[in-house]
DNA sequence: GCAGCAATTATTCAAGTGTATAATTTCAGC
DNA sequence: GCTGAAATTATACACTTGAATAATTGCTGC
């Protein structure tokens, strides 16, 4: 007699959590627009309904999912911290060169990146999520410029290390975007090598390839 | 007696750009989901069946409105050299100005820009026309890198100018991706200046300000 | 074990989607 | 001025969308 679906409870943080990553995953696949309550819950293995019952609405599942994007992003790239060596010089090479390389080089998150960029001239929460995540990935990189600068003996005035480091974050961007989305332009290694290089030369330093 | 609406015969040629234009401007304004075919119907002016009478379907129309985007994008950047003086040093200083401040610095062509970039990974064409305008920008970059060494003096090997190539372009990509998005983080001018100095630190040249 | 509540599924609905087709109107050529 | 063909509008349709509601099921506390 058309047996109704079995199903399990699931605590709320789970199932929430299960939708935001259907949600992030058919953003990546499809673009926002294959992302429709249908497909996510499918891929959630829930039942459209059940998306009503943890957001008041699709709009709101969709926000969530975002900012957990965002922060993601940032919680990957502090990680990384803690396993890069103290050496200030050494620390910020590492830090580059992770920047320009896989995992964190990815068609899939620069689609998603994409996908929340193309949000954020038209919608206040997103561009404040947007400006928020900038400015503290500016920041540490700042921070991190300021370091090798001092242990190099070179000057490192506030007005130089802000505009070094708004110029290495649009570099690291650019580099980034490149990387994700024509990753056969470049050979092996020849990202990290040019990201330090050009690293190099706009902070006049010596740093170890 | 609900008087058929009145038109005007217009040429094939100045409606498939009228849809084409409607296209972007909705994708602009609300993303590629508020491009349905009765918006773009009503920007331009028109009737949701005529799009069907100039495009097969409606997925050839924002075939054809990317198309249009990255050439004019293209274009923009071409006809901007020929206002650009003829000393290399000159030149490539202007070249940088232009790319990190108004008009090409502009929130509706990022947000154009990042909702093509967000289909680039899962589309081939899409990635062919990307692949194809960054080599073209980037190879005009190169050139006028090398011109500016060879005129100061300095060594330009391929390598060497193709690596400054590759992340003088992230560098001015990064660049206007926040300039556009974030334009209220940067006093006047000071895209600019940052731009100007960090080029000038990465090749090791003076540039005039 | 069982009572009750919350989680989950099933069903329904109105609005919006792309597309196909038929009905009209414009306009060039005579 | 007509006429005919092409451009344009109008209408219709099948399908998808997000959401609301009703029906059921799993599970916790006793």
């Amino acid at each position: 007699m058309t047996a109704r679906r079995t199903f399990k409870r699931e605590g709320e943080e789970a199932r929430r959590a299960a939708l935001i990553d259907a949600t992030l995953d058919c953003i990546a696949e499809g673009g926002p627009q294959a992302a429709t309550v249908r497909a996510i819950a499918l891929k959630a293995g829930v039942t459209p309904g059940l998306i009503k019952h943890y957001f008041d609405t699709k709009e709101d599942l969709v926000a969530a999912a975002h900012e957990t994007l965002m922060t993601r992003l940032t919680e990957a790239s502090a990680a990384a911290l803690d396993d890069l060596p103290a050496d200030p010089i050494a620390r910020l090479t590492g830090f580059i060169a992770n920047a320009v390389t896989p995992p964190v080089v990815d068609p899939r998150a620069m689609a998603l990146w994409a996908a929340s960029m193309q949000l954020v001239p038209r919608d206040a929460a997103m561009r404040d999520v947007h400006e928020a995540t900038y400015l503290a990935f500016r920041d540490r990189l700042e921070r991190m410029i300021a370091d090798a600068l001092r242990a190099a003996g070179k000057p490192h005035d506030k007005p130089t290390t802000r505009a070094l480091a708004i110029a290495g974050n649009a570099l690291l961007d650019g580099l980034w975007i490149e990387a994700s989305v024509l990753p056969d332009q470049f050979a092996q290694g020849e990202m990290r090598s040019i990201a330090i290089r050009a690293f190099a030369r706009l902070l006049d330093l010596k740093l170890p390839e």
